[in-house]
DNA sequence: CAGAATCCTGGCTGATACTG
DNA sequence: CAGTATCAGCCAGGATTCTG
């Protein structure tokens, strides 16, 4: 079962504000799978999962569950045979977006001149 | 000992470079301590540990040296007694200032909004 | 003062198998 | 298709002690 959002935010104690971020994006996936929702608006389980290879069943799952807890992504259910789930990101998570964005620049950068030197 | 940047970006393999900022800020107090070394330019290392006060020494002297290690930090030993070490951003790590700082206003909106209602 | 060296724990993460 | 359920491993992080 996913962790609830204030139990996260409580087991580590927030010394401040950005810690409130990083607590809410920090999951290992849950960056690129903001990501893709940003990209492509909204999408389906298995969508995601088609565009993130890596990551498995459980994981997705877990992520999505925890990103929905924190109101980042709201999930629809369709009662269809075979079911149909769809995740869109909410007005918080589209805002997460910008940061994204300057974290995306900031690593490219950082990759070419420190990492890959 | 510290792990080095390019085991801890192999570990998690990286999906895309926004992975990478993630993998330098995301450790437990990075934010902090690249936070007050923005704000003051240059702390030692008991100046750091008094605005910080609930981490560990070993925690701090851990970050710090990912921290350099990871070239946002740099370390300056003065040969005294008692030792006196001083730390300062490098360029790379006030690059990053900005993206604390949208993560500070978000994390703070989001807070009021969301976590405490 | 600014650390190094140990020891230890629990949570995150992954692999795998099963299902409405 | 979109999940659950179970088992297991590892490492980030913490507590503590010692030192030039």
């Amino acid at each position: 079962m996913a962790t609830e959002l204030k139990e996260r935010i409580n087991l580590k104690e927030i010394n401040c504000e950005k810690e409130l971020t990083l607590a809410v994006i920090g999951g290992k996936w849950k960056l690129i799978i903001l990501w893709h929702l940003g990209l492509d608006g909204t999408l389906r389980f298995s969508e995601l999962k088609k565009r993130i290879p890596s990551i498995t069943q459980k994981m997705l799952t877990n992520q999505l569950r925890e990103l929905e807890e924190d109101l980042l992504v709201t999930r629809k259910v369709y009662a269809e045979v075979p079911p149909r789930v769809e995740y869109t990101l909410t007005a918080y998570g589209v805002s997460l977006i910008p940061i994204l964005q300057m974290m995306y620049q900031w690593g490219k950068d950082y990759g070419e001149k420190v990492v890959w030197k």
